[in-house]
DNA sequence: GATGAATGAGCCTTCATTCAT
DNA sequence: CATGAATGAAGGCTCATTCAT
């Protein structure tokens, strides 16, 4: 039965948007999932493999949400401000997931070189900004991941810190910070 | 006696340096500082009071590292360059430290409001800066924190991926990265 | 299905060879042998019962290895000489299933009685072998339990230590522990 | 505190002889002893730890009993004797004990060297007995195990059977026994 | 008959916390 | 004040057994 991996899937990745690594016991998922505690070791490993699991489907998650709506064919800026706007959105639809993120960077991967293979696959766009804004000579001559890091990574840090309640943005802010972003990155 | 208290607080951050959040045991903690067990509770509550405590230990000594050699009378590029370049410095020099900074954050405080106030009087200097530029009319009227998000965090974020060994980067790379940052926020 | 009983049997107690009591889990033997967890439980009330079983199979193999080859035409001491052999044969050619005896002798059986009835039918010329050397009166005057346990089970002894690697007997030892073996049950 | 490692000791032994191996649960021992499950750990590393200590303990008391009233001085038949109805002894005083003896061989040793050595050690006058009889030219010209293994496991095997109720042996049947263990190994 | 997913009691072990000394 | 032995709940995991299909 497919559903009931994906049933025990959904209940931890919740647990852990909720209370965070340490809340997170295989009896607790098991209790929510509605399922005995043997029945996850059907599906996976060990807890670890669990986890492991949910960080990918975390990650395609986020990957798809900061991707949505975004054409390859549209001018550079637009899917810059559409990516950094969708960030934004995730960050406070998937409130908890989204702050519980740098818990799940924090775990080890077992496979590491996997693992950022499948990061730029899913994350295929992101990086097609960046080449083709380096391509088009209207980004500084950086290397894509500090391009990212310098703009929509900051993007990330905000929207963390509204999340977490730090401060609140108007719509006029938001406007600014992305023109921010992108003074960050380009030629001047 | 003031020292035990400070014997544990440090032989508690140390571990968790190394060993992570996971490797954090009371009893390893009373070994590391040479104390009993049970003596711990003389000066905290419980675990969490303790590792409250090392937070607050451990924002003080990135308070620190951040604004050590500013001086408020320099020019404000020069206190960003400085600041951006502790920040990098720091997050080699302490690795281990600042990496596990992420699982501290993820970490509720107690009082919110209080974390706030003391983040704010640390970091005085780097507030300080972001004032000076705003009267100065040399950044974009955005507020204070907005600003710091764009800039020293995409610092942050940059020196983390540094440290985890994601990316490396050459001393020009640097320069341009702080460049970068300071388009963000600088009007044009 | 007669066959798939004895599959389940065969394949059991191939794992209890091979990775003692404690790797036998029902699990292991229903995929050794090719089929479902819930079949065992057609043929066998439960672990125990299959356990059981294997004792006996078990049993009867080392019957079967003793005995082979035994005339009960053949002169007392050559049949002794015979099975003293045989035994020490078995437990080189099948070591691992020798040296598990004694986890099955520790084993309690659900019907002490029948079991015993089992065992004297199983190694009946075992025991005609020490009748015959009662009645013409070259062994000493004690019942045939005591005689076994005082001749070959003093084989089994050593064979077990043998195959343990304690020690190793050249061809001259095994002789001189044959006729040492001999020489306890016969008058002097 | 010596006396509660003790305890446990004492508790898990019984435990062994009553239930076996199969039985032995820490939380059992805990019970048993009337102590936290937790506190088993201070005093050993592990459950294997625990059962190492054990099969010491064991071998210690076996090597005590057997050795009992032993003099070094004495005839050799005599102190071929006295152990002979030594280990007859105790394998009815302590039944239990003895018949899991079995279960304690099957267990394997972390360091089987020393392990060994310790053997050797503590039944230094079972093979002084051995040694002296084949410097008076009394044995047979084996190695000391082998002569071992033939008569005095031999008492093993005999002790077990009658402690497992498969029969009994009146004082004469002992006796002639014990005459017949002895011819097994003296020169004829 | 056969399946194998599901169960849940039980296993070993860790560790925050307490309290008699 | 300090100790550290003791606690026992909780954790991850295994596995004999059941039962709907």
């Amino acid at each position: 039965m497919k559903e009931k991996r994906q049933l025990i899937l959904e209940s931890a990745e919740q647990l852990l948007a909720t209370d965070g690594f340490r809340g997170l016991s295989m009896q607790k998922v098991a209790n929510q999932a509605g399922v005995a505690a043997g029945t996850i070791y059907r599906y996976f490993d060990d807890k670890e493999a669990l986890i492991e699991e949910i960080k990918l489907n975390v990650m395609r998650r986020v990957a798809f949400a900061i991707q949505e709506n975004v054409q390859d064919s549209d001018p550079i800026k637009v899917r810059f401000r559409t990516m950094w706007l969708n960030i934004w959105h995730f960050a406070i639809s998937e409130k908890n997931t989204f702050l519980n993120r740098n818990q799940y960077d924090s775990l080890p991967s077992s496979d590491l070189v996997k693992f950022k293979e499948l990061e730029e696959e899913m994350f295929a766009q992101v990086n097609q900004l960046f080449i083709d804004g380096l391509e088009q000579g209207v980004f500084k001559p950086l290397s894509v991941e500090i391009l990212t890091g310098l703009s929509l990574e900051a993007s990330v840090c905000l929207a963390r810190k509204h999340a977490q309640g730090f401060f609140t943005l108007t719509n006029d802010d938001l406007d600014a910070a992305i023109e921010a972003s992108w003074d960050a990155i380009i030629k001047h």
